[in-house]
DNA sequence: CTGGTTGCAAAACCTTTGCAAAGTC
DNA sequence: GACTTTGCAAAGGTTTTGCAACCAG
């Protein structure tokens, strides 16, 4: 099984445990997220119903919801635009450029020592992977 | 004059010599801009309306991104829900708390060498002022 | 005067919600 | 069988747009 798909079964296996019923449409909707970072909730709705044409975007909408209260998915905020999902486990911060709407992704220890800057200086703790950090990368500066 | 009256008078001397018109409902609308930081536009639809009921909110939207086209105002994103707008002399960044609301500004200045560092290493132009840091004030840790 | 600007209404965009029917455990 | 989850349709919050009337320069 692809890697992809073994995360797929950690998350549903997790999920149930957290006594969620796992149906057809939920299944489909994790392994989408787990195999695709950063997809909008519209793009996830596309993929899952190449498969299952019955299942509602609504019903992704709620599925993400619920996932995301489970804590095995979360979605972010790349700029402008729809929110995009990743798995709670991913380890990496996103650099959004406005110019050319790429996005590189960089390790989350890279910016440990600025979080602890931020926490000494103001108190404050900094979560970057909630809204990505944008602005313009070499090619578009 | 206000000091906010004073930002105004700039602002609004500004856009007529970049050979923009100006209005009634434009000059209100930069007043309340310059007297009131990270307003939403809903928010400055009400404050414009008290003097003049007769300005639409549809003109605000236009005007506030005249305005940003011009240089001169610019919106931010907080977290959830709808813009904020501020001057574009603003010199403050934004540690939004997720918990409470409570917004922290932090002199820009104050993130120059986390700037420099992530230009130096990953050759991308943060622009914090865009979409505000977001995570926990000390009280909501 | 004349082209930029406005008020109004409608639509666009993304997301949430109420409800009866269907599915999971 | 009990209770959760779903599909559908409708509405929600924020922002954008088309158009004729209006007004600043």
């Amino acid at each position: 099984m692809s890697a992809a798909g073994q995360r797929a079964e950690v998350l549903i296996r997790s999920l149930r445990e957290q006594g969620q019923r796992v149906t057809t449409g939920r299944r489909a909707i994790i392994e989408v997220v787990a195999a695709n970072a950063d997809l909008s909730a519209e793009e996830i709705v596309g993929f899952v119903q190449r498969d299952h044409p019955e299942v509602h975007s609504s019903t992704v909408y709620r599925t993400l919801e619920t996932l995301e209260e489970a804590g095995l998915v979360r979605h972010l905020h790349l700029g402008h635009g729809p929110a995009r999902w990743q798995l709670a486990a991913d380890p990496s911060y996103r650099l959004a450029c406005e110019g050319c709407g790429t996005v590189q992704l960089v390790p989350r220890v890279r910016f440990d020592e600025v979080r602890r800057q931020v926490q000494a200086e103001f108190g404050f703790a900094v979560a970057f992977q909630h809204f990505a950090m944008t602005g313009r990368c070499s090619a578009c500066q």
